[in-house]
DNA sequence: CTGAATCCCTCGCGATACTG
DNA sequence: CAGTATCGCGAGGGATTCAG
């Protein structure tokens, strides 16, 4: 069993990743860097929701930019997307057994997010505020 | 003691989540979209490090762009930069007390990437050839 | 309902030059 | 060395329309 350390050694180009693209960081900051990619996610967690189910949870996201978002996750096979060919039409979409395994990572996510807020709110900051990344 | 599933209820719109803002997913997700910051974290985990250091573990990015996005790490107190009045400049980045928080985290990330890329290998698939998100 | 396709414009980002 | 400042292009993303 190789230790948590040395996995993260050998995950920095200065060190033992000969090829950048093969480094497992480099994947997944390729993968969650989306602008909504997280919340598709955590809302397909253990679910199964339709295109307008998605839209409703994501205020001021476009119909277009939603649908880029869905496309690059199912690329990345982490989500499914299953039409139905009924009219009106009905398209479901959900994790894939691989997106699965991303879950738990999801849950980390909260609980680092939770964390954070409660800091902010004793020293008044405002993550929220900015404009961009 | 409030389990991950209901913790992860509370945080759907449509759900408990009264104030999107207030949502620690929002929270996260705001926090890591920018294009390198996953990597940036990573590279500071359990390191202090200079601007060139960092610049030269990543490929590509241009001193305008990472200068952007330590700033914004900086804005959300992830990291923090120590300047030495010295000529030439020093100037060092590092995770903040906060920030270290976040090391399980990309560990947990890294582990996800390593299963991700051997599943990749097995199907021929190439997740890193796209141009974007 | 769930898209694809256009139009159009902002601004993200690279390139370059300059400063303490 | 570690930045700011400026310019300029092209992609990102909004709004709208059309389609199955």
């Amino acid at each position: 069993m190789i230790s948590s350390k040395e996995m993260h050694n050998t995950c920095h180009m200065s060190d033992k990743c000969i090829k950048y693209n093969e480094c497992p960081m480099v994947l997944v900051q390729k993968i969650l860097s989306g602008k909504r990619k997280i919340m598709i996610l955590w809302y397909l967690s253990g679910k199964i929701l339709r295109f307008n189910d998605i839209k409703r949870r994501l205020p001021d996201v476009t119909q277009k930019m939603l649908t880029q978002q869905l496309r690059s996750l199912e690329e990345d096979h982490l989500i499914f997307r299953n039409v139905y060919p009924v009219v009106p039409p009905r398209v479901e979409y959900g994790l894939t057994e691989l997106g699965e395994k991303i879950i738990p990572l999801l849950e980390m996510m909260h609980g680092f997010g939770a964390e954070y807020l409660e800091l902010n709110l004793k020293n008044n900051n405002d993550v929220g505020m900015r404009k961009t990344n």
